[in-house]
DNA sequence: TTGCTCCTCACGTCACGTGAGGTGGC
DNA sequence: TTGCTCCTCACGTCACGTGAGGTGGC
């Protein structure tokens, strides 16, 4: 009784969608009349809305042609999965519109929250905003390479910065990021200073409690990686890492 | 410093994914190290994040390739802009969520409020179920072919059920349907029989506070799609159409 | 050596959109 | 007659997925 147009525009649809709803067998392909016209009736006009429920609903074409053969208790566990899968959407919305609005305040969280809290807190401790961007690479480049271990290896560098020998040696690197790499401060640096490799050796003793198997190796890697971050045209600390870090 | 794989599995996304970006020039290639693979840093990582929660968020990416050079405050009102689609997003999910809940209970609500009400009411005015059906056929048909009138037309066939004589009338189409063709019953029917008809002759005339135009047609429009839509092998009631009427 | 990752095409997929070229209806 | 709708291919689009066939790294 109506033609495709018509049905099209009561449902909220394009004719091109119907059409290809009778291709791929989903909705049957009605009575033409004698100029060959598609003929709908009320009947169809049920079985589209119900279609496109589906369809909005996110459920495949393909799927939307089983349930129509489903049995009644199938079709309703079938709707129930539907529907909790909408409920995951939303939630997936939600948590994507607060990535954006973090996106528009320029304050991006790309690390764990306990990482982030860290960046926070190295402008308290008295370090650059340089050596802040630096740290933040570094911990992205670690999470990214070493996903299991790099919690460990997180925590363990938290704790070196509540140590003050060690505290004040990564002070002295951020400093030194400047230094002509002739400078004569810089032969007396580091873990060479005496009071800092005392430090860094008391550190790397396991300690009651439980220290990280990765804590010896951690000043190490830190420096290799600085070294590969490090902006082409400034100098960088002369260190020699002592074997090999495969990163 | 990263592979692609690793850069991959940090952003969760797949390597064909980042490498489409390139492709569309969304992200810039990298380096590549001495066997061609692609060398990645951490500033790629979070460039790579904020496409991905534009993305997300139902951006086009040739639309995010042009946000890339867009200024800050052109930056910052196209976020809104997104942030409103995705509300407007979630909102239509939690729609069709509704409409999803409604296809598991089985209850479609195919018309408008007030029509859905009015083909409740039917049962309790002593319409059989089978005419409860005819008449949602009937005004699904008539609102995908007569949008804009489709409301007038309703509110007339409402306001004629409340007219006693009138309401009896339609009763009595109802149970017409079971009848022999031959019936004797047949004879003095609907519009034929004197009382139905001067009940109709009253409503057809234009009554204070505006009768509505289509109200004289009405009944025709009625029996005429009832007569298209009859279940082949029933018989209908003798009632001859009066002119013509294009559906 | 083996399994894993990387590389580059090239083609496939999903749900339609968009003409092209033609006919029917008021 | 004109504009609108309908018809059937056929190709395009968007954002990737999926091999194919080959090489590099531990």
């Amino acid at each position: 009784v109506i033609t495709i147009g018509q049905l099209a525009r009561y449902v909220g649809v394009s004719t091109k969608t119907i059409r290809v709803y009778h291709a791929k067998g989903l909705l049957p392909e009605p009575e033409r009349d004698a100029s060959g016209y598609r003929r709908y009736s009320a009947a169809d006009a049920i079985e589209l809305i119900k279609i496109r429920t589906l369809a909005e609903s996110g459920v495949p074409l393909a799927r939307i042609r089983e349930l129509e053969a489903a049995t009644g208790s199938d079709f309703q566990s079938s709707l129930a999965a539907i529907d909790a899968e909408i409920t995951t959407r939303i939630n997936a919305l939600h948590e994507t519109q607060r990535r954006l609005r973090e996106l528009a305040s320029g304050h991006n969280h790309l690390l764990p929250n306990d990482v982030d809290r860290h960046l926070q807190q190295l402008g308290e401790l008295g370090f650059s905003p340089r050596w802040q961007a630096m740290e933040r690479d570094l911990w992205i480049l670690v999470f990214a390479t070493r996903p299991e271990t790099a919690h460990a290896l997180f925590a363990d560098q938290a704790g070196a910065l509540a140590e003050p020998a060690l505290h004040r040696m990564y002070l002295e690197y951020d400093r030194a990021y400047d230094l002509d790499p002739q400078d004569p401060s810089l032969t007396d640096f580091g873990p060479h200073r005496a009071s800092h490799g005392r430090a860094l050796r008391h550190w790397r003793t396991p300690r009651p409690g439980g220290g990280l198997s990765h804590s010896p190796a951690h000043p190490r890697l830190r420096q290799r990686l600085l070294s590969r971050l490090g902006t082409p045209g400034h100098p960088h600390p002369r260190t020699t890492p002592p074997g090999r870090l495969d990163l």
